[in-house]
DNA sequence: TCTGTGACCGCGG
DNA sequence: ACCGCGGCCACAG
């Protein structure tokens, strides 16, 4: 019997708790730190499966369009957030600046 | 084995 | 800047 490649998820939960707290990453980065470079779909399904009060830091994951995943209205959109907010990540017209708060993009300006 | 689905990504129009 | 389409990876039926 088969079960579910715990392996690849394991990596990805083990690289997303290497963000430091007011970076975020997006959903491929997330998957590249794990050793999966094109499973940026895997990594979207790790946190979806991630119970509810998990220790991880799930918010910190972003698309690369520097925008919340979760279904606009949503609860856990507003929670998540709400979190980065806390940890001083700033929304410029529901968009997060990568540039500046991206862990891996190197901030400039 | 083949088809459909998803907290994605990047390119064009 | 918004929308649609194909590509990718792993899983479920």
């Amino acid at each position: 019997m088969k079960q579910p490649n715990q392996q690849h998820l394991q990596a990805i939960f083990l690289a997303l708790a290497s963000v430091p707290a007011g970076k975020v990453v997006t959903y491929g980065q997330l998957a590249a730190m794990a050793g999966l470079p094109r499973a940026a779909r895997l990594a979207g399904r790790a946190l979806r499966d991630l119970p509810t009060g998990t220790n991880l830091p799930w918010h910190r994951v972003i698309n690369a369009q520097g925008r919340i995943s979760l279904p606009e209205g949503s609860e856990g959109q507003h929670r998540q957030q709400t979190l980065l907010e806390a940890e001083g990540v700033v929304f410029v017209k529901g968009k997060i600046n990568l540039r500046r708060f991206g862990w891996l993009a190197q901030d400039d300006a």
